[in-house]
DNA sequence: CGCATATCAGATGAACTGAAATAT
DNA sequence: CATATTTCAGTTTATCTGATATGC
């Protein structure tokens, strides 16, 4: 696998790189997230959180809520509390668990997260404009694989007990 | 363009979308980086600055850097004066402009940068395992062509002027 | 007891905005 | 004079690490 460079060395010279091309595109997809969720009042990690919330089903803690965000804890307790604080989320204490304040989505923050939902959704089609569906489906299938190629994964379902990463 | 949502909604809900996973995708790979140009003693950005000088091909001064990093010239000054330190960069006054002051790579800057855009290549080829020479192709262009959809670009060459984003 | 959670507190870094001097 | 570059200075924001209390 080291071996036989030689074209490819002569190409990344050339044009940009998977990775230059992949930084660039993600400082847009911010921008452009950030510019649709703000005029919600949500910045684009507080919008990431309840998605996730929402995709989730069930209430998460802060906690879980930050393994699934890939951030500590405490920065996630920020997000958290902003948003309890807007009255997009409510934190009730667990029955079984008495030390865990799971979050739910309130009402207001079904509907705030369903009005950025489609807003961000506008915004991916402008971004994958002249992409088929079989295109977009290619993309994100490369996405994916390049994460799961970088020993990555998405904590949809609860990551096993490997995002300790280094 | 707003009409018409019904199916992607659906999807949207049960799978991560496209920018959840570049997001996902950016971070591992800015970690990645990170690791494999942090013992050359660079961080990412660094790295990156010397790989637009090298691609580049003639000196470019702090303000033109940092145009093609997409920052401001004050924080591109800190990368700039930190590689100068290190005496990977030299900044000699540009005949011309009296005011500007050109970086150029230095030999040393030369090597480093070499090193690392070998361990970066690795990383990235371990990255797209799995991925056949058009599948990168695909990917890349892809990535590009998204970049074009929401009006960015590689200022390669010189953007025009239109970079001064909202 | 060992482990997870929540939260308080402080540290740090990486970007930014503003302003001034200089040069074309 | 308008524009561009460099640099100084201050600030903001978003993370992190450390430490403590509580609960399973």
């Amino acid at each position: 696998m080291t071996g036989a460079v030689g074209v490819k060395e002569m190409r990344a010279q050339t044009a940009p790189g998977v990775s230059y091309a992949l930084a660039r595109l993600h400082q847009l997809v911010l921008a452009g997230i950030s510019e649709r969720v703000g005029p919600h009042g949500l910045t684009t990690l507080q919008f990431t959180t309840l998605s996730i919330l929402s995709r989730h089903g069930a209430p998460l803690s802060t906690s879980q809520l930050a393994r699934r965000a890939f951030m500590t804890p405490q920065s996630m307790s920020e997000v958290t509390h902003a948003l309890e604080r807007k009255g997009l989320i409510e934190r009730n204490p667990d029955p079984n668990h008495r030390r865990t304040l799971p979050a739910t989505l309130t009402t207001k923050g079904r509907g705030v997260l369903a009005a950025c939902e489609d807003a961000v959704s506008e915004f991916e089609d402008s971004m994958l404009e002249g992409f088929s569906e079989t295109d977009r489906a290619v993309f994100l299938d490369m996405l994916k694989a390049a994460v799961r190629n970088l020993g990555g994964g998405f904590p949809s379902d609860e990551t096993p007990s490997a995002v300790r990463g280094t």
